[in-house]
DNA sequence: TACCGGCGG
DNA sequence: TCCTCCCGCCGGTAT
């Protein structure tokens, strides 16, 4: 077996099998052995071997709590129906499995594991070790220091994340590892009986211990605190928090030495085949073939069922290949793990058959080479689901395209997730299982592995749908390409000024400390402002002003209501000030930094092809398409992002009314048609005409009202709704709709059709066919039914527009790339393309940009885009 | 997990 | 499917 030097990885056995049985369902054998415990453990150990290659091991027991904890039973005996005597009755079996490894098993009476780790982890790491320990427990992170590493097991058991120094400091607003056991001797932990402080949480702790690094310094300064009622906490608990102290520190002098040759590591493959099936361990059977030294080096065939998959060999590689080949397509669904821009691709599940039975074959990383000119083949047709995940895999695609993912959304785009299973249940009428197999590939992405990928089947039955739908030029001709432009733009990312942005945040982080003691003063009482409930509950019952709105829950306090009350309390401003400040920070500054890329220093969105009803794009993690902009505050956040090194400038290109455009379009409505015609201000032209003025008397406040109503309509906005908005009279707001649709009749005659239409068929379609079903549109509910109206209304136009830019979007990227220009397609925000340029290609990006956004689609009205250029994203609008 | 509130088009 | 405006994402609190 491969090691790397010096290595000595401790496990923490305890940990881990806790965590394997609650994260895992109950797995039994055919005898009905439970397995799922050492299920998990044995394939955390078996990763463990094969990515961090030890020199030594070891794994740490607690002798004394071999009988399952009453307390975290009853944690978990809610949601789980799990009994102590499954997870005892595995223990056996992980200390065999250990031992069939060649792992070292420590268990010392009246000692936990946590003592052992420790103890010697800490010999370990200062005698030179390069140490590791692997556990699911936060409390072991007190141990860090160098050589000492964590490997912490998220959510599940098998994915993990190592903490050293700097990763802990970071996480923990720079406290040094050490401090943890300070932290806790504060907030105390149920689930160890540790009280702690009474009414201190993680915050406070943490505020505390900033100022005055340990618990002993807290107490040295505690006339200090100025915060009444938090000092008093801290005096009445003095002797809990050091009774907490002394219960949280972890034992690293036991009586234990660290004697390298006791742990190297020696495995018995005949004893770990054994137990592999003997406990029905497949899959870590499969895995431990891929440790030279450890198994057997043939395919594994996972499952005798008609649905089962195969570990392929050369021989079987090559008997595939030439299926492929005769085919003339291949059914993959990649496996992949990592975010965009660093995804690896760990293997293809291949959907193939074997004597006429269905058969997934999985292609391992190291083989994927064998494939690889097979995905390179012009000639061969890919079919796949989320064709957008493949490229970002780093597998050269070529060919014609199938996206099962894709057109299952574009045949009913209002369906919650198109996952797999749920489509195979809905178009082939099968479930898929995936469980067991999921878990049988070693570490792959689980969501897709599934115990079959009935891709080609889904394909032939998706593709003659879409064209009975004549949904096929759309998903041909836009979303298909699509998928790789937004590939492309989120492997570039967008750079944003982290350093500007970090004093940006210390900046606003102070006028909110500001705001809250102003609010506290102002109010008389301390309360979470955060808090609707408890800020309903200061303002309307304890400052008794008049209750403007109620939610469900209780009272309103949104900004509608807040503006209202502004008059009643000095408070009100500073608590408006206090959610536009803190809304900046925790959703733009804070999160947005999180989100940073570590190795491109810039943040790579994900662009959901397959989310909204209407056809738009949406953007996550981080949402790119809702920074702020009407504000100025707001545009100082845009200003954070830049062009970056390489580049000069941002340019961004929106279209100008696209919506009311398309509604002109559509109505052929002769004043609206007429007015995009002549171009001019849209809004005052319709104030003009509802408020009967000549164009040049339309005011300020009457182009005001013109635009709410042209912007409304497109949402089947009510009298009501614009009577709130523009706080006037319903009666009037209804005399302004009245008058609107006697002026554009068009546009009433247009979209009562479309109501009738849906009515009729049940759906509503864009300009290019693509279709929106509603179900709700005969709902005998008043409610349901005129909401459905109202998406009815607004789809048509909402969805027209997505498909006009995705299409512009589709031609900028290719003529961007046709002409080998460096500058690039960053963003798109449902109206607008925002580009990172370089000087010397503006001209020429002007020319395209206008050439592909406003001729794409040609209507009866021109389509006009607004070009911008500027430093930062803010200057460029 | 549900709800509220708030940011964008 | 749930009171009067469509489409989203996200952070925070309370349960």
């Amino acid at each position: 077996m491969e090691q790397i030097k010096n290595r000595f990885v401790i496990i923490d056995g305890s940990s881990l099998m806790y965590r394997a049985f609650f994260a895992l369902p109950l797995l039994t054998t055919e005898s009905g052995k439970y397995t799922n415990a050492i299920f998990g453990f044995a394939k955390m150990a078996v990763k463990i071997l094969e990515e961090l290659k030890p020199e030594y091991a070891a794994v740490a027991f607690d002798k004394s709590r071999h009988t399952f904890r009453s307390e975290i039973y009853k944690e978990y005996k809610g949601t789980r129906e799990k009994t102590p005597d499954e997870l005892s009755s595995q223990i056996p079996m992980l200390h065999e499995f250990t031992k069939a490894l060649g792992i070292k098993l420590i268990e010392i009476d009246n000692y936990e594991a946590d003592d052992i780790i420790g103890t010697l982890a800490n010999k370990a790491a200062r005698e030179g070790f390069e140490t590791m320990v692997i556990t699911g427990d936060r409390d072991i992170l007190q141990l860090i220091q160098p050589n000492l590493q964590i490997v912490m097991t998220k959510k599940g058991i098998t994915e993990t994340e190592i903490m050293d120094e700097t990763a802990f400091k970071e996480k923990y607003a720079g406290l040094s590892p050490k401090r943890l056991i300070d932290m806790k001797a504060l907030m105390g932990d149920k689930s160890d009986n540790i009280p702690g402080v009474f009414g201190i949480g993680e915050k406070t702790a943490l505020k505390l211990l900033t100022q005055y690094q340990t618990l002993d310094g807290i107490y040295e300064h505690i006339n200090e605190i100025t915060a009444k009622k938090l000092k008093e906490k801290l005096v009445t608990d003095k002797d809990n928090a050091y009774l907490s102290y002394k219960l949280a520190t972890i034992v690293c002098d036991m009586p234990l030495d660290f004697i390298p040759t006791e742990y190297s590591i020696t495995p018995d493959s005949h004893a770990l085949k054994k137990i592999c099936e003997e406990y029905a361990l497949k899959s870590v059977w499969t895995s431990l073939n891929k440790i030279s030294g450890i198994g057997e080096d043939t395919a594994v065939v996972m499952d005798e069922d008609a649905d089962k998959y195969l570990v392929a060999n050369k021989n079987m590689q090559q008997k595939v290949i030439s299926q492929i080949q005769t085919n003339g397509y291949i059914a993959y669904l990649p496996v992949c793990t990592g975010k965009v821009p660093h995804i690896t691709c760990h293997g293809l599940m291949i959907a193939s058959s074997e004597n006429n039975q269905a058969v997934n074959i999985f292609i391992s990383e190291a083989d994927l080479t064998s494939i690889a000119g097979i995905l390179a083949d012009k000639n061969i047709t890919k079919i796949t689901y989320d064709l957008k995940s493949s490229l970002h895999s780093g597998l050269t695609i070529a060919g014609k395209t199938i996206d099962t993912m894709l057109a299952a959304y574009m045949l009913d785009p209002s369906a919650n997730e198109y996952n797999l299973e749920n489509l195979s249940d809905k178009y082939l009428e099968r479930e898929i299982a995936s469980y067991d197999q999921k878990e049988a590939i070693p570490f792959g992405k689980t969501a897709y592995l599934l115990k079959s990928v009935p891709l080609k089947e889904l394909a032939d039955i998706l593709l003659p749908l879409l064209q009975e739908k004549n949904l096929t030029n759309l998903y041909d001709n836009t979303e298909l390409p699509l998928e790789k432009v937004l590939a492309n733009m989120e492997n570039i990312g967008v750079y944003i000024n982290s350093e500007k942005l970090q004093n940006m945040s210390d900046e606003i982080g102070s006028t909110i400390e500001t705001l809250l003691t102003d609010i506290y003063k102002l109010a008389d009482i301390e309360f979470n402002v955060n808090s609707p409930k408890q800020l309903g509950e200061v303002l309307f019952d304890h400052l008794k002003l008049p209750v403007q709105k109620k939610t469900k829950t209780g009272y309103s306090t949104n900004a509608d209501v807040l503006d209202a009350l502004r008059p009643y309390h000095p408070i009100i401003e500073k608590i408006l000030e206090y959610r536009m400040w803190s809304k900046l920070k925790s959703t733009y500054l804070d999160g947005m930094y999180n989100l940073i890329d570590a190795d491109t220093q810039r943040i790579h969105t994900t662009f959901n092809q397959t989310v909204t009803a209407t056809g738009r794009l949406s953007s996550s993690e981080p949402n790119l398409q809702n920074i702020p902009v009407r504000t100025d505050a707001g545009k100082k956040i845009r200003s954070l992002f830049e062009p970056a090194a390489g580049y000069d400038i941002f340019l961004s290109a929106d279209y100008s009314q696209i919506e009311l455009r398309i509604l002109a379009h559509m109505s052929d409505d002769k004043n609206f048609v007429e007015a995009f015609k002549l171009d001019q201000d849209i809004h005052a032209r319709t104030a003009s005409e509802i408020f009967d003025v000549p164009l040049s008397d339309v005011t300020a406040d009457l182009r005001r009202h013109a635009k709410a109503i042209n912007f409304g309509l497109v949402y089947g906005k009510s009298d009501y709704g614009l009577a709130q908005e523009l706080n006037i009279p319903r009666k009037e707001a209804a005399t302004y709709i009245k008058n609107y649709f006697t002026k554009y009749e068009g546009v009433k005659k247009c979209l009562d059709k479309i109501v009738t239409d849906a009515h009729e068929d049940g759906y509503t379609t864009t300009l290019f066919g693509r279709r929106r079903y509603l179900p709700g549109i005969k709902s005998k509910n008043f409610n349901i039914r005129n909401q459905n109206e109202r998406m009815a209304m607004n789809t048509p136009i909402q969805g027209t527009a997505a498909d006009i830019i995705k299409m512009a979007m589709i031609a900028t990227w290719q003529e961007i790339k046709k002409q080998n220009l460096k500058s690039r397609i960053l963003l798109q925000v449902h109206d607008e393309l925002v580009i990172e340029a370089v000087n010397e290609e503006i001209d020429i990006l002007k020319s395209i940009l206008i050439n592909t956004m406003q001729n794409i689609v040609k209507l009866s009205v021109p389509l006009t885009i607004d070009i911008n250029t500027g430093k930062n994203w803010a200057e460029a609008k």
